[in-house]
Order: C-alpha cells, then structure tokens, then sequence
DNA sequence: AAGAAAATTTAAAGCGCTTTGAGACGCCCA
DNA sequence: TGGGCGTCTCAAAGCGCTTTAAATTTTCTT
C-alpha cells in the first residue's frame, strides 16, 4: 500500500492525502480524518527512502560503535548509554544507525555519512584528548555531539560530559580527610579524555594536600576485571603500599574486591576503594546502601540529555554548540573508612 | 556532489556512471577506470536514499533494543552481540538499525518496519518460551532470524543458538561426578527460552543421577550481582544448603562470589561454582586458567554467525531457514572442588 | 568495403514521497 | 450579476538513483 493507492482509494489526490497525514492546514477536518482512518484501516505508512529522499532528511542518528582498537573490547557502558538516547530520540521519530569501521578509519565513515546522506547527525563516544574527530565533523558540516570532552581542542563543539575533574578530586579529597596518604589511581587508557581529567583531579587534590603523587600508585589500561585484580596485587606488594584505592571502573573495582579478599582484607577497613559508578543497570552499585563509595552519574540519563541537545542542533542548523556539565554525586557506602594505622600489604 | 554533475563532469550520462560505479559489465575498463578516479577525486557517494529508492532496499538491519520490560534493563551481553553481528554486516555494506520501543509492542515496530520498508531485515534478541514475535514475522514477511530459540514455536524459523539444555547437563553431571548432591541453580528469567532450557538441562542431569530436584534450589529472576548475591545468602541458610551453585551469568556469579567471601567460604573448596560464560570482551573469565569453571559461548562470534546467516536469507529469500546449534565447551577453572564432606552454612 | 554482430553509450521511465503553483468551488457583498 | 475572497483540492515537478529499451559506435566477417 503506497500513496497513490490510498489517494486512489479514497477518491482524493496523493497531495491532499499527504498533507492530510502530515498535519498541514489546507485540509479540512473532515477530510483529514476520513484520510487516517483509511491509512490506519490499509496500515498505511510512508515509505522512509522516499520520504526521505523527498524531505532530505533521513532521520537516522549514526554512531560508531566503541571499540578500543587494540583489544577489539567493547566498552560496558555502550549498551546503558544507546538505551538512554535510543528513547529520546525515538520520541522525536528518529533511530539510531550503528556501524563498526574496520581499523582506526573514523572519519572515513563521517565522511561518507555525509556524502551518502545516510544520516541527520551523529554521536562521538570517548573522546581522546585533542581528539581529532571534532576538527573533521565541523569541517564537513555533519550536526554533531559528544559524549564527553576533548581537553586540547580550542574551536567550539557540542558536548555533554560528566565532571571528571571535579569528581575525582572531591574523592581524593574524601580519602584524605579520612586520614589516607597512599592513594592508587586505576584509570582508564589516559589518551581518554575521561581519564586525562580524572588524573587531573586526584593529583589537584594530592597537590593541594601537600603530597608529592607517586607514579608507582598510578596505573591505566583497559578497565577490565582483571586489570583492577592484578593491580591491586601488584601494589600491595610495593615497599610502601596504598591504603586506598581509586578506580575509575565498577568492573575493575569487583577485580580489586577479589583481589583483596583473596588476600583475607577487608574492603573499607584494611583498604578503602572508591569507584566510578556510571549506574548500568545490570551492575548496580547496592540498592540501598552503595557497596562502594562512588562518584555517581548515569550514563544512561547522559544518553537523553545528549540525544535531545542532538536533536536541537539538526532542528536550528544555525544553533550554537550546546554543553552541558554533569556533576556526578559523592555517594559514601562501605568500602571506605578511616586510614588503618598500618597498611595492609602481600604477605612475601 | 550527485550522479548528474558527475555525469556531466566527465562528460558521460548517468547510466554509464552509475553503471561503472556498480560494476556492471557493459562498460569498458577504461571508461570505468575514468569513472571511477572522477568519484575518488570529487568524493562522489551515491545517496543511500536515492539508491534504496531505486533499487528497493534499504542495506539496514532492524533491531530493538532488548530492556528487559519490568526494569528496562540492558542486557549485558548486547554490546559484545551488536559488536559481533555489526562487523559482519559491514562487510556486506550493511548497517544496523536500532530502536526502543516504549511499552512492548515490539509487534508494531516489525509491522512499522515492513510497511515502511525501513529495512531489510530483523534481528530478534532474547526470545521467550512460545514466543509470538516469530508467528508475527513470518506472517508479515520480513526476513528475520533469532539469536536463540522458542520452545513451542513449531513453525519454521532461522535462528544460531547456544545448546543450553546439553551445556548446563553436562554441568551438572560434572558436579555430580565431583560428589556433589546438593546443586543449586541461579537462572535468568524462566519465559526466556535460555533459561527453560538450562533448567531443562540441569533436571534431566539430576533425574539421570536419580535425584530429586528441590525447588527451594532453583531461583530465576534477572541476572545481576546482586541477584546472585542475594540468592547465595539465602540458600546457604538454608537446613540443607547446596555445595554447589550452577549460574546463568558470570554478573551474578560475581554476586556469589562476594557472597562466599563475605561468609569467609572458599569458592572451589568449601562452595563450587559454575557459571555459562559468554566471552564478554570486558568481563573476561581470566587469561589463561578461568577463575570460574564454565560452559563457555562467544556471543560475538554468534552475532557474527547470525549475521552471515541474515544476510544469505535477504539475498535469497527463497532460502529455506538456516539453524545452526553451537555447543558449549565445558572449561574447568578454579571454582570447583569436590564436594565437601559436611555443607559450609551460614552461621545463624 | 559492406553488412552483421558485438561493444558501448544513452534517453527516459520509474521508485514513493513532498511541495509548488494553480484550479475549482462556494460564499458574500456591492 | 459579477467580482473578490477563503477554503479545499489537484496536477505536476522534483528529490537522486537504477534500469529498460533503444541508439550509436566499434569490431569482425566474408
């Protein structure tokens, strides 16, 4: 069923049929309604190719799907996130088009985005520092927005982002009103700019303390289970090991649970862990009081914000970047306590 | 840049360019070389729009995001799924099409699909026990297949599907043979198919030892870390606790193991623990030895497989349905022991 | 060297929709 | 009675591509 065989159908031209479904004035009432009764009764419904090569719009978001390059490895907050923006954007009638680039090709794929017409806007997830994504979409002219920051970039883009900074400077800063000296930092890949600004903030803190950082105590790789277990092994060994632990994963902080209960310690009194909690939904930090001490923000909620500063943008091609500054929440569970008077080390 | 003024450009019509540029065979190598360097230099790409109009495809694969609909939770294996699927979709010049669907009226979105001619095919995630989309797809004619199996659908349908039943039987055999009686299942929800076939599996391992199940042992529900934390509190109260646990999902396994080691039990020794691994990239089961002993299944090397199999169905739509049953492999980690002479209990 | 066959190239129709510019109709008022 | 003005509807062009059917050029055969 297409529009000419509704229009012939009803006895009426494809363009009165057409403005009837699109809410256009020139139609009467009457009509407007005899017209979507009968679509809903044939299950009428526009072409989207035609519709879109007629509109020039394609009402597709496209998103590269995150894969770090070197392990392949998909990043755990991807599904939360697509969720989160998925729902915003279906409320204004758009989808989301996922496509994986062979290699590091990135901006090939925005390119032929553009070229192609395949989609309205696009979103960029992890943002390197001085990521050069950014240059590429506003030289060619594709609505964008990211997910996240890029310390180094100078010309002004549309972004949403947690306060990395901040937040982990204030958990420093918890861990040493708590008496800790010997702080570990567990970070993502530092060429991430999440990560790039979490370093910020916990040595902005340690400075600010009076306290040289130790690079023995900082640490940053893909935050995997494992990397936060080997760690954590790996540092309690040190001459002069951590008392607290600050990692930028819930899922390399259960690595750095195994690790201290492999070791008979216990977390919040031997050691004290905090995370960052991005509150996926199938790894919920506690239900009512936080396993771990957590900065915590919603990578799902950052998903809707983001979609629907999105879909600003594609509305007003002429609207200036929008940006939006997340602060995350210093929520306190068990995992911290006060600094033990001896640290806790590998029994050698 | 569209075919006309490249046409013009190269002082050609557009049949041969569009020709040249598809590889069709009555245009000579040289004027196809011509065209082909004339779309490099002026970064020609036809518009997918235009050319899904025209050739009435849509080179999309339709998805909906699988929320669990009582807590619109993301599944955790999605990432690692879409990842899969997305790279082979890709080699055939396909991307995927993702929505949310508010409410579950996941119906409407396929009928959507279809009329629209959004695109050209549909992957189905998590499918229940009887479940009706695959009834509906059928009728409605839009290729599909299911990353899983419905028990009770006697209708054909393509689908790549893990053997759970064989997978969580041999198992449970080989608790049984390691002297354990006392078994406990933590499952997914049971109106998903994985799930009633794993219980299925782990009744006819019990039967065959001429056990009779214990219902107090088996628990279903969504598959989080606090979920299996929970449960293992619970049972090991319990007057006649399990030696052993056999879990749906590494997530809740993690629950299980924080709850062992919160008792001061020891996962292996005093408790044995088999978990179904589905290789996530993130939450890997340890390097070399696994941590857990596992019934292991790459769910993205089954996105990758599925994809193949979707794309074989879409070119020829008279194939008949494609099914391919991947086996599980039984790894042995560190999570299992022989049965303790006497239960850990916790301690009342 | 002429005619047939093969190799290239082309004009134009069509995919299903939106939208422009124009037409038909009814109504009111002078 | 005729013109002016809304209101409603329509024919047709156009979005950028593929593809059919036909035209043109080249190559081969005798």
């Amino acid at each position: 069923m297409n529009l000419k065989t509704l229009a012939e159908a009803l006895g009426l031209s494809q363009t009165t049929v057409s403005r009837a479904l699109n809410g256009y004035p020139e139609v009467s009432e009457a009509t407007r309604k005899r017209v979507e009764e009968a679509a809903v009764r044939f299950g009428y419904r526009p072409n989207s190719r035609a519709k879109g090569l007629a509109t020039g719009r394609a009402m597709l978001i496209g998103q590269v799907i995150p894969t770090t390059t070197q392990h392949e490895m998909v990043n755990p907050v991807f599904g939360d996130f697509v969720a989160g923006a998925s729902q915003t954007l279906a409320r204004h009638g758009y989808d989301m088009l996922l496509t994986r680039v062979p290699g590091d090709d990135e901006g090939k794929v925005y390119r032929e985005f553009r070229a192609r017409g395949a989609v309205d806007g696009v979103i960029i997830q992890a943002p390197d520092v001085r990521d050069d994504r950014i240059a590429l979409l506003n030289q060619i002219g594709l609505p964008f927005i990211v997910h996240g920051r890029s310390t180094g970039v100078e010309e002004p883009y549309s972004w949403v982002d947690v306060n990395n900074t901040q937040a982990f400077r204030r958990a420093t800063e918890f861990l040493l009103q708590l008496g800790h000296r010997r702080i570990a930092l567990i970070n993502g890949l530092e060429r991430m700019d999440f990560a790039f600004r979490r370093r910020k903030g916990y040595l902005q803190a340690l400075e600010a303390a009076g306290l040289a950082p130790d690079p023995l105590l900082m640490c940053t790789d893909e935050m995997t289970e494992q990397f936060g277990h080997h760690k954590t092994r790996y540092m309690l060994g040190l001459d002069d090991p951590p008392t607290a632990f600050l990692c930028s994963s819930m899922l390399s902080a259960v690595g750095i649970r195994r690790a201290l209960q492999d070791l008979g310690l216990t977390m919040g009194r031997d050691v004290s862990v905090i995370i960052h909690d991005d509150d996926l939904s199938y790894l919920r930090n506690g239900d009512d009081i936080p396993l771990f001490t957590a900065t915590r923000s919603s990578v799902r909620h950052a998903g809707e914000l983001l979609a629907d500063a999105l879909m600003q943008l594609i509305n007003d091609p002429d609207h200036p970047p929008i940006t939006r500054l997340l602060e995350a929440q210093l929520v306190v569970g068990s995992s911290t306590g006060p600094a033990p008077l001896r640290a806790a080390r590998l029994p050698s």
